[in-house]
Order: structure tokens, then sequence, then C-alpha cells
DNA sequence: AATGCTTTCAACCGCCTGATA
DNA sequence: ATATCAGGCGGTTGAAAGCAT
């Protein structure tokens, strides 16, 4: 859909409603990272979203704040959502609670989806999932699969095509790229064998594989604008160290830490 | 391949509550 | 005591994507 538009009355400015754009997601970051949170209408203004507060608050409370954590309900967060709704009813909030970094809106969501309107034996057949999902899928299965998963299945073949997929990536979605590369540099796993290598192993195969879009990651302009300098520059520890500290600011590896802490897993669908 | 149905989930709506003047 | 307002919460909607026919 695209973001709709609502006039409050002739002459005043409108407000946007609908899906948010990743320009507004940095603008809300950051004005949180300086500002903190709260006073949610006045945040809205002072940060020049034109949004209202509730609409912020939402966003940052369920999908931009450090440590929200999404993706697959596990088996055990399903036992203790039953168990809590059992006892407490549709309280999402105070269930929300009981599982660190789940929302209650997504356990509400998973609730009236996966558990009221489904006998279990019928669940699953996951579709794929939205581009905010993909940003998010799997920190439960995240921090074993991304130092095993894909490296399980790697091999010389994988490779070949990491590289490939590398390259492709650098073309056709050179923020992304970027943030391979900005990422690996900072937690040091370009090495001599270069940047290719240690994605192949740590990441999907194939361009195709590849979920992510422009709007799933932040400072995606930003990142744009990097890449060229480093398609142009070359790639190598130590300078994409440099470019980076020297580039970005505290908040933006905020940002990017929570979006790799909770970044999709190949094979998790 | 086209079409309609189903599922998922991001986001909005409206009510409730608590703080404050 | 009460009016007002902002924030929190639960219910609902609608778009997007998968699935079935």
């Amino acid at each position: 859909m695209a973001a709709s538009m609502v006039r409050i009355c002739a002459g005043e400015p409108a407000v946007r409603k609908g899906p948010w754009t990743l320009e507004e997601d940095l603008v809300l970051v950051s004005y949180i990272t300086e500002h903190g949170e709260g006073s949610w209408d006045s945040l809205a203004r002072a940060a020049g979203l034109n949004r209202n507060g509730k609409s912020c608050r939402l966003r940052w409370l369920n999908y931009l704040r450090p440590g929200v954590r999404r993706g697959s309900i596990t088996p055990a967060e399903d036992a203790v959502i039953r168990e809590l709704q059992a006892a407490m009813g549709n309280k999402w909030s105070r269930i929300a609670k009981h599982l660190p970094g789940r929302t209650d809106n997504e356990i509400k969501n998973y609730w009236r989806t996966r558990i009221q309107k489904r006998p279990p034996q019928q669940q699953q057949t996951r579709r794929k999932p939205s581009t905010t999902t993909m940003v998010a899928e799997a920190v439960s299965e995240g921090a074993s699969s991304s130092s095993s998963g894909s490296a399980s299945q790697d091999d010389g073949s994988c490779a070949a095509a990491g590289d490939r997929w590398f390259m492709q990536l650098k073309t056709e979605q050179p923020a992304y790229y970027c943030q391979n590369v900005a990422m690996a540099a900072a937690t040091g796993t370009i090495k001599s064998e270069g940047a290719s290598s240690a994605l192949a192993s740590q990441d999907s195969c194939s361009a195709e594989d590849c979920w992510y879009t422009q709007a799933s990651y932040p400072y995606y302009s930003q990142l744009s604008s990097a890449a060229d300098h480093l398609g142009t520059a070359g790639v190598d520890a130590s300078s994409a160290t440099q470019f980076f500290s020297s580039e970005f600011s505290d908040s933006f590896w905020n940002t990017v830490n929570n979006f790799w802490e909770t970044r999709p897993v190949k094979g998790a669908f």
C-alpha cells in the first residue's frame, strides 16, 4: 500500500500513516538515541517526523528498540504463552514481560494466528517473512547458526557461489554489501583471505537466498554512498574499519549491531 | 498461468488509566 | 473534585505473500 496521508483539516499538514520508511526509522532511532524516549507527541514533532506520537511509540517499542527479539517463537516460548494466557487471559503486555525481547504485539499476533485459530497439528507452513520480519528472524537460532549453520553446508562450491553472490550484491544491493563489509571489518572477520570468504562462510550463498531489501537495513543511503567509496577503494580489514569508524557515529553502530544480532539465518524457513 | 483463498503481521483505532493542573 | 491530556493496551484491519485449485 502506498503510505496514506490523513488530512486533519484544510490548511494543516498531513500526518503520515501506514508503513514506516527507512528514512523515518532512521530519524526516530537517531533522535531517541540522542535524546531518549518519552513524551511521544513532542518527540515526533521535535524529531521532525510527520507522525503522531502513538505511531512513533509503537514503531520504537515493537521494532526499533534495541533488544527487540523477533523471529520464530520457540517451543519453550510457546509453552509460556499458552500457560500465561490461560492464567491471565489476553494480557499481552503482562505476558510479554515474561518473554524478554518479545513484544505484546508479536505475542498477540502469535496467539491469534498460531494458537487460537489452529489445532496444534496444523501449525507451520510459513510463508516468506515480511521485510521487517526478515531483519530479525532468529535470535533463538541465530547465535548458533551464524557460527555453524551455513558453515555446515559450506564447501568449495559454496565459497565460489559466495563470491558470485558477493559481487552481485555489490551492484544490486550496495548498502547490504557495504554493511556486510562494515560488520565483517568491525568484528574482525575480514582476514587475509578477504571479505568474500568471510562472508561466504557465514551467510547465504546466492542472491536468491538473500532476502534483505533496502527497507530492511538501517542507514541505507549512507551505506550506499559508502559502498561506492569502498567499491573504488577496495576492501581490506584495516581500511574498512578505519573508513567506517570515521564515517559513522555510535548510533549507527548501535543500530547496525541490533540489526546483525537479529539478522535472518539461511534455512530458517 | 491465472485466479481466489488463506495466512501472517505491521500498523491503526479506540478505550482505559494515571498524572497533573 | 474534576477536566484534560498523554501514554498504554487490546482488538481489529488490510496489504502482502504463500498456497490451492
